[in-house]
DNA sequence: TGTACATCAGTGAACGCGCGTTCACTGATGTAC
DNA sequence: TGTACATCAGTGAACGCGCGTTCACTGATGTAC
């Protein structure tokens, strides 16, 4: 009896293991290439199993990217919590430009975040844990505007500042004629003038 | 020969009407559906024609998307042009209000135009014309700064501003739990928020 | 006026692809007696 | 210790779908003589 529900929780560990080496694959592909190019097929060949074996980890394949997706946007939350305790004296320029610089680097998160974002189809449990998430974001950005000492709404600020940042990111992204470098020079640019004007 | 002109031209008259009525039958599709689900056979059969007849119109889908796409760029630029120039005194805030309600009603063209944004796959011609349109509208909000006495480099402020609803439109649109009439507000809402700091 | 030919909008059927997902099966391991 | 059975991770092949695009063809209209 004891023996038999050790036996189990082996197992069941076995599966949970198992269940992460998909999504470590799946966050290689995701860094890879993007994000809705990439099929079931290559993540089970990145982790080298049969692509039928996902469906016994993942009920289907819109599952296994919220959760691949999570994976990155824990990472996120917490390097923008991180730099918001950095120092003693938090600047919101500063702070803009390590955070625009950090989504940049990981584009396929912010991506994936864009797309669930716009994609109206999502089951209501997937878009719950999504939105658990983005409260957890705007968390820490209260932090940082509380830190600031901002008047008025603290949670409204934190909307309107992470809104605005979406914004840069997507709508500089293209830049016609211009290289990654001055892509991203000017994405910061334009953050900074944005977080300048939160600064009252 | 002249005669012979004339029936040429003629000729390319049928043909420039034609190419319109399709974009017609693919801007009612578009209205109707999320932009994404939409295949050439639907506009064809919007249309009343065959899709293989599309084919003789436009070398492939995107372009056909990217025309009907521009038509509805014109139309927002047209209406953003019109509301700055409303009344003798502009308030972002009112500016803002009204842009993002039209936005929010034209959800479609919104919509393609972040899928453009994102899409790293367009070619070099469709790109251009894309952004043809966009510096049309940071035209017009530049003229909406200078008539807000701003300061400071107007191009980078229209830069930001349109990058802030553009995040704002993204960010709010699948709010959990709350009815369209909810998030139109939470929208309008945190667009003000921002614009009052571009007011200064 | 009649005839042979050219042009070209328009079509239905088919191609070919990649995808998400399911199925029937294997084979290793554990279990009961 | 041996044997029959159950469980279950794992698989390759196949299903079925919808899509963008192309093809071979039709038929109406215009043109040349």
């Amino acid at each position: 009896m004891e023996k038999n529900r050790k036996l189990n929780s082996l197992r069941m560990q076995e599966k949970e293991a198992r269940r992460n080496l998909i999504i470590d694959a799946a966050e290689r592909i995701f860094a890879e290439k993007p994000f809705d190019r990439v099929s079931v097929r290559d993540i089970a060949r990145e982790a080298g199993i049969s692509h039928a074996l996902i469906y016994r980890h993942f009920p289907d394949q819109q599952s296994l990217f919220v959760e691949a997706f999570l994976r990155g946007a824990e990472k996120i939350i917490r390097f923008l919590g991180e730099l918001i305790d950095e120092k003693k004296t938090v600047s919101i320029e500063k702070v803009t430009e390590r955070f625009i610089s950090y989504l940049i680097e990981n584009d396929s998160y912010f991506r994936m975040m864009t797309h669930f974002m716009l994609d109206g189809s999502l089951g209501a449990g997937l878009i719950e844990r999504l939105n658990t998430a983005e409260r957890a974001l705007l968390d820490q950005l209260d932090r940082l505007f509380i830190r600031l000492k901002a008047k008025g709404d603290v949670r409204m600020l934190s909307h309107a500042y992470f809104a605005a940042m979406n914004g840069v990111l997507i709508t500089f992204r293209n830049y016609p004629g211009r290289s990654g470098g001055e892509v991203k020079r000017h994405m910061i640019r334009i953050g900074k003038i944005i977080a300048q004007r939160f600064r009252v």
